[in-house]
RNA sequence: GCCGAGGUGGCGGAAUUGGUAGACGCACUGGCUUCAGGUGCCAGCGUUCGCAAGGACAUGGGGGUUCGAGUCCCCCCUUCGGCACCA
């Protein structure tokens, strides 16, 4: 009756009539929803089909909020500053301004075929002088607070980009935007101070409703770690007894006498055999320049410069490769004192030790750590075991209420030569299988006292000693023969037979145990009694590692015995007694290097002033604008091409009125996207970033979507600025995005990213052309859950396109009353079960009854409102399919129906909905109408299908009304001819029923 | 190495608290229709044995718990993502 369906008739129709109409600026309602996508870089290629995947997905929630009665604010903009503008421009010539211009009016012709809901007059683009302007105010008020601040440390340097990075702009030590290895360089730059905001951004984290893996790269990159800083004493003849009335230079008063050392593991204290400090550490940087007397207190001091020389021309890249052999010089004519002993130690330079984390310096324990591990390995430096692994026996584990006994002991691995096998034990009253096991005495020798228990035990006594395990192993067991729980601190001893020997064994001993000889792999598949043996066989393959876990410690004074736990409390609170150590936090996150020597960025609006120094521009002269320029070349020099224009550079001092510089740097594209959101709320305002009502109107956004890529840049500077504003009381919110939810990529057919450069990318105006844009937003949120990358195939949009072509024919087949359908077979007319369920009973429709279409119908409202909830758009779809076959099935549909189907439909496929809301006859726009609520009655199953299993598999099945007990369902399971079939005539042992669901029957 | 998320037909993927594995869609096959040429209709479609009825086997691999496991537990393999000489 309507014709057929063609989308290019009807779509682009709507777009202008919700445009037009302002369908979509419901403000003034009550309850407000914040629908938020991250917004796109303009580039130059347009959109393909990947970009809209995430802007359907908002689209599609806040249509259905809107429906739902919500204001929903759902706005759009481009995030317009950057390199490849830049780039553009220097190669054709053309303002990148322009450029920009005429991107974004592409991606908004693109956009606009999608059918979005966007407001486009709170369109913000960060490029736009008058949001700028406030980009540039919050930087003021960083520099206020002294939060942005002037730094000269050497910072990461790309040298194609020619510019400054922040640590966020690498990716595996190479520029995330070009792959150039980067180099240090030692240059002016802005810096904000986001490790003030550490600890909050960590702990905000908490009560984010953010996909785990986000929230996990948020604290892998923030990087928390609690430890200790401790001081060592350094001795050297002149630091001893310094010569400080001949020296008046202050450098040197305040010469250190001290090292650093941060640490984690103040547990292994005791373990220290040496200290290293970073090639960038304070206490060699100063032998550098300082005069030729102090630089004789490093004796080798030649071939210490030389190796830091070598460190410095190595680039980030080539000094932490992964598995680079350590190298390090050790400083001669220094020692440092272990302040929990009084040990004295060695100390080297080393690069395996980085300059700009914790204090630059480590306190080496090979024993307990891989890195000091490999390097003691090399340099032949000491290795002292000061933890124990601690295992508890998983067969026989400690018993509450028993005493325990703590003793050391000795294991003895006995090897016969000739075949290589190994003596155990086999006990007689216990099921236990062990190796040679025994106390050791006080002041009794480790290899006599091994000896002595192989020879009472076995009686075995010619044994050569071939080697003891310095690693003492701590496991705890119940030990039945004697009752009492052991705490064991065992050391293994290998012997080999000299011959095989033996004297006699007494009376008491043949009782206990024989003598058992097994190989190796015996051992392995025996069930041995004993917790260590995974210890023992790897030092037996020769396994040599570091012991990197917890433990208990022992060799380590008064600690001995401690937990590593229990230990770094106490060994924390002597150190901090003494004067010797504190507790402290460090992060691995670094400072945000903020300036850029580039041009197409926002200007960092300061003067610098010969008088003044610093000032910044007052407020009332944002924003400093961004000058055209002849080139956009950047200089090479580390300064940005804004330097080259005299006549911008030039200008005088807001303070004192005398000649100033402007600021050159520009900030880094992350700048504009940190806080765009809040513009949105309120993008016209002329005296505030965002009005403080509107703020906590709509804030903090209910939904934001977009890629994962952003978890460590935009997510954590934006969540900063956030908190930043908070704390100025700009804004009334802590967090800026309660729910993210990340959108996966869509790859080429081919399963490779969509690029010009493969030939693969598919553009959606050829979708929207083909299929129309309701099939195409159809199959995006179709094609698989949300946040999977999953490929694209074009033959998808097809089948989403025939379902719509099935919604439309659907209009043909109305009715307004409730006639029973005209065509014979509905497929229901096949139960013959004897419910009195509505939904069951095909004649009720005669009499106006619900119908069991109407309980699918009701059932898809509550599951497609859920699963749009939860961001499942992928099932919600599936479900109106199979409401759809279900209505077809059915033959005919009753106006009603028909109309709440639209509704559930109308944020998928907005354009055919709204059509078809019109062909029913409804004069308002669809999304001005109302959600549908499900009727709860209609949710109730009235019947069920019974499964009847015999022994777990399925062999039956019936169906009973929902109530049925579970006598009449054993009774009806057994009534069947099926399940006597495979009864075959057995008694059942046991039935299990479960009402509403089955019957198994076990034989 | 550490952390996080996964592994189900030819393909994308479905499966409340453990309870008929493979919904929905694509592709494919057969038939119908149509001016054949990516948008029509009907049927079939995990593998395997069988003419069929029906059976056996199937959710990365191996064990385990259970009347019953894609789902829970242990071990292993593997894919993707984050961090990585961060002490």
């Amino acid at each position: 009756m309507e014709g057929r369906y063609i989308p290019e008739n009807i779509e682009g129709k709507w777009q202008k009539k919700w445009e037009e109409q302002g369908t979509f600026r419901q403000y003034g309602r009550e309850r407000k929803f914040y629908a938020l996508d991250m917004f796109p870089y303009p580039s130059g290629a347009g959109l393909h089909v990947g970009h809209p995947k995430g802007y359907i997905a908002t689209d599609v929630i806040a249509r259905m909020k809107q429906l739902q009665g919500y204001a929903v604010l759902h706005p759009m903009g481009w995030d317009a500053f950057g390199l490849p503008a830049e780039q553009y421009a220097i190669k054709n010539k053309t303002h990148p301004s322009k450029t920009t211009r005429e991107n974004v009016a592409t991606f908004k012709g693109q956009l606009g075929r999608l059918g979005f809901t966007y407001d486009w007059d709170r369109e913000i683009n960060t490029t736009d002088p008058e949001y700028y302007k406030w980009t540039q105010w919050i930087f003021l008020q960083m520099l206020k607070k002294g939060l942005a601040y002037e730094s000269y440390e050497p910072i990461i340097w790309c040298p194609s980009c020619q510019t400054g990075l922040a640590n966020e702009d690498l990716e595996n030590g190479a520029c995330e935007r070009c792959g150039t290895i980067v180099e240090k360089k030692p240059m002016r730059q802005w810096v904000l101070r986001i490790t003030d905001y550490a600890d909050r951004l960590l702990e905000g984290l908490g009560s984010l409703d953010w996909p785990e893996s986000i929230k996990e790269s948020q604290r892998n990159w923030i990087g928390r770690s609690e430890g200790t800083v401790i001081r060592f004493q350094i001795i050297n003849p002149k630091l001893q007894f310094p010569n400080k009335s001949q020296n008046t230079d202050s450098k040197s008063q305040t010469k250190e006498e001290f090292i650093e050392v941060f640490t984690t593991r103040v547990d292994t204290l005791y373990g220290c055999t040496y200290v290293v400090v970073a090639p960038e550490h304070p206490l060699i940087r100063e032998q550098l320049t300082d005069n030729s007397e102090q630089i004789a207190e490093i004796k080798n001091w030649e071939e210490v410069r030389a190796y830091i020389e070598e460190t410095k021309k190595k680039t980030e890249m080539e000094r932490t490769a992964e598995g680079r052999e350590k190298t390090g010089v050790r400083l001669e004519g220094i020692m440092a004192v272990n302040p929990i002993n009084g040990e004295e130690v060695p100390v080297f330079v080393a690069d395996y030790v980085l300059g700009d984390y914790g204090t630059g310096a480590v306190m080496a324990v090979p024993a307990h750590d891989t890195r000091d591990f490999a390097f003691a390995k090399k340099y032949d430096l000491p290795i002292k075991n000061v933890i124990m692994p601690h295992l508890t026996d998983k067969k026989n584990p400690p018993r509450e209420g028993k005493k325990s006994v703590e003793r050391n002991t000795i294991h003895a691995l006995v090897r016969n030569p000739k075949d290589g096998k190994f003596l155990c034990l086999e006990w007689k009253n216990h099921p236990w299988t062990t190796f040679i096991v025994g106390g050791v005495e006080d002041g009794e020798d480790i290899v006599e006292a091994a000896k002595r228990e192989v020879l009472e035990e076995t009686g075995f006594s010619n044994l050569r000693h071939i080697g003891t395990l310095d690693r003492k192993v701590r496991s705890e067991y119940f030990a039945a023969h004697k009752d009492e729980n052991r705490v064991a601190n065992t050391t293994a001893v290998l012997f080999e037979l000299e011959d095989e020997s033996r004297e006699s064994v007494t009376e008491e001993e043949v009782a206990k145990h024989s003598v058992l000889w097994l190989s190796l792999d015996e051992i392995r598949n025996r069930e041995m009694t004993c917790a260590e043996l995974d210890i023992w066989l790897g030092w037996l393959e020769g396994k040599d590692d570091a012991f990197v876990d917890d433990g208990a410690l022992t060799d380590s004074s008064e600690f001995s015995g401690l937990s590593s736990e229990a230990a770094r409390e106490k060994i924390n609170a002597k150190l901090e007694a003494d004067g010797n150590g504190k507790k402290v936090v460090k992060y691995k996150l670094r400072e945000w290097v903020f300036s850029r020597q580039r041009y197409w960025g926002e200007p960092i609006p300061v003067v610098h002033c010969e008088k003044c120094g610093v000032v910044p521009v007052p407020e009332n002269e944002l924003p400093v604008f961004l000058p055209d320029v002849e080139s956009y070349e950047p200089t090479g020099t580390g300064e940005s091409p804004l330097a080259a224009i005299e006549s911008w550079v030039n200008t005088t001092c807001p303070t004192c009125g005398g000649p100033a510089k402007r600021e050159t740097n520009t900030m880094p594209q992350w700048a504009g996207s940190s806080w765009y959101y809040l513009r949105y709320i309120d993008p016209l305002n002329q005296d505030v970033l965002v009005g403080k009502e509107l703020e906590k109107e709509w804030m903090p956004v209910d939904v934001y979507v977009g890629g994962a890529e952003h978890a460590t840049r935009h997510l954590i500077y934006a969540r900063f600025w956030h908190k930043f504003l908070f704390d100025i009381g700009a804004i009334s919110t802590d967090e800026p995005f309660r729910k993210l939810c990340n959108v996966g990529l869509i790859l080429a057919s081919d399963g490779r990213k969509m690029s010009k450069r493969w030939g693969n990318v598919v553009n959606p105006d050829d979708m929207v052309r083909d299929f129309g844009a309701d099939a195409m937003r159809l199959y995006e949120m179709f094609m698989g859950p949300f946040n999977q990358n999953i490929s694209w195939n074009t033959d998808g949009v097809v089948g989403t396109r025939r379902f719509l072509e099935k919604v439309w024919k659907l209009q043909n087949r109305l009715t307004t009353d409730n006639l029973p359908p005209t065509t014979e077979e509905s497929g229901l007319t096949t139960d013959n079960s004897s419910a009195t369920s509505p939904c069951a009973d095909p004649l009720a429709k005669t009499s106006g009854q619900p119908t069991k279409i109407d309980c699918l119908l009701h059932r898809t409202i509550v599951k497609v409102m859920e699963d749009i909830e939860a961001m499942r758009f992928n099932t919600a779809v599936s479900t109106l399919m199979i409401l759809v076959n279900a209505f077809e099935k059915e033959g005919t549909i009753t106006k009603e129906s028909y109309g709440i189907f639209l509704l559930l439909l109308s944020p998928f496929a907005p354009h055919i909905a709204e059509e078809l809301w019109a062909g029913l006859g409804n004069p308002e726009s669809i999304f001005l109408s109302t959600w549908p609520v499900a009727d709860l009655a209609l949710l109730v199953e009235d019947t069920v299908k019974i499964v009847v299993s015999v022994n777990g598999k399925v062999r039956d099945t019936f169906e009973v009304p929902a109530d049925a007990t579970e006598d009449d369902l054993k009774a009806k399971a057994f009534a069947s001819d099926k399940i006597a079939k495979f009864l075959d005539g057995r008694e059942p042992k046991r039935v299990i029923v479960v009402p509403g669901k089955l019957v198994n029957v076990v034989v």
